[in-house]
DNA sequence: ATGATTTGACCATT
DNA sequence: AATGGTCAAATCAT
């Protein structure tokens, strides 16, 4: 069959695929701030934050189902039920949602790195290409099977390199997006090309294989891994290999902290700022103040047509996590395109992962 | 037209 | 032989 789909069709699609994001996402956070409660009882503007960000979630769905879909955050006729009102006038308000919506993902990101630390050291640092087998219901442990690679001198085929190279690997786990498309894996700050996808065995979800996107141009090695967990689909699995040398020419640094390194640092700086609203913060100054960290505004030299981080970090540390976090952020909104597939079929969670049903 | 993604095939490793 | 990682042609998106 053509499964060509008409632009208005895939507009309504997208709509409504945003609407449903909404409700997950409102729902998720509820259970969420419920379960993180104990964690941040000690900070009321966190809580409130939290329980903005649930409200606005399900306010926004519900005036989008309406039809009201330039009343994207505070809906014009001032039915706020809570007190927060600083008003940020110079900032757009599509762009207070966005921004929102980082604030959100960051939260989580922070909340989920921080308890899943609490009880494993979340980042996992497998130096031989492990190999990840899970039994069906552990309880989310990653059993890692370190295997002898230490060989490598074998067959040296000259179309495959020896894949079991002794590179590092780093394994994170980092939770789906729940704004915009939340099968693709959250950014990172690097542009990935995707290059492979296989079903693994006793997992239910496709295994993704992406590569730097410079690869090409830069002979960039860094390449990454991305895998559902079985029995958490809102979280994602990533194991990256290889250092990126893609943007070495610019004055960025050449790896970037990892994602479980950002989250510590952001925690830590939520946590020293215990009376002046921590999230709400940096967002206000790094919009309002975006003077200092341009992110992503640069000449177009290098790989600078796409690498994006190019904050220095000595500038300031919480200015250089806000714009990496918030670059991120709206580039992973921006590149949804169909979660449904997803969104829909976590109801029939007994099948495996489709992305559709395949043509016959 | 160009670049990204999808997907079946190929290959290395176990 | 089974499995996972990569290639590359076809397809899709911009």
């Amino acid at each position: 069959m053509t499964s060509q789909i008409s632009r208005g069709q895939q507009k309504h699609r997208e709509n409504m695929e945003e609407i449903i994001s909404l409700i997950l996402n409102g729902c998720r956070l509820a259970g969420e701030l419920e379960s993180n409660l104990p964690n941040i009882a000690n900070q009321p503007e966190m809580i409130a934050s939290a329980c903005d960000e649930i409200i606005n979630s399900f306010l926004s769905a519900r005036e989008r189902l309406r039809g009201q879909t330039s009343a994207l955050f505070y809906p014009a006729t001032g039915q706020m039920p809570f007190h927060e009102q600083h008003q940020q006038p110079q900032i757009d308000p599509n762009l207070q949602e966005l921004l929102r919506s980082s604030v959100t993902q960051a939260m989580d990101m922070i909340q989920t790195q921080i308890l899943a630390a609490q009880r494993n050291p979340f980042e996992i640092g497998d130096q031989r290409g492990g190999r990840e087998l899970r039994t069906g219901t552990g309880g989310g442990e990653i059993l890692h099977q370190p295997m002898d690679v230490s060989d490598s001198s074998r067959g040296s085929s000259s179309q495959q390199r020896n894949r079991r190279s002794s590179e590092n690997a780093r394994t994170v786990r980092q939770p789906a997006p729940r704004i915009g498309n939340t099968e693709i894996p959250p950014e990172d700050g690097y542009t990935w090309r995707k290059y492979g996808q296989k079903e693994i065995l006793n997992s239910r979800y496709p295994r993704s294989y992406y590569r730097c996107t410079h690869q090409k141009l830069y002979q960039c090695p860094a390449k990454k891994r991305v895998q559902r967990l079985d029995d958490d689909p809102y979280t994602f699995e990533i194991t990256y290999h290889g250092d990126h040398t893609c943007h070495m020419s610019l004055t960025a640094p050449s790896v970037l902290p990892s994602a479980a390194e950002i989250t510590q640092e952001m925690s830590q700086s939520i946590t020293m700022q215990p009376s002046s609203t921590g999230l709400g913060r940096w967002l206000s100054m790094d919009v309002a103040g975006g003077s200092g960290s341009s992110s992503s505004s640069m000449p177009g030299a290098g790989p600078s047509s796409t690498a994006r981080y190019d904050h220095q970090r000595e500038a300031g540390g919480d200015q250089y996590l806000v714009a990496s976090l918030a670059d991120a952020m709206f580039n992973s909104g921006s590149s949804s395109s169909n979660s449904m597939e997803f969104l829909f079929s976590s109801s029939l969670e007994d099948q495996k992962w489709q992305p559709e049903d395949k043509k016959d």
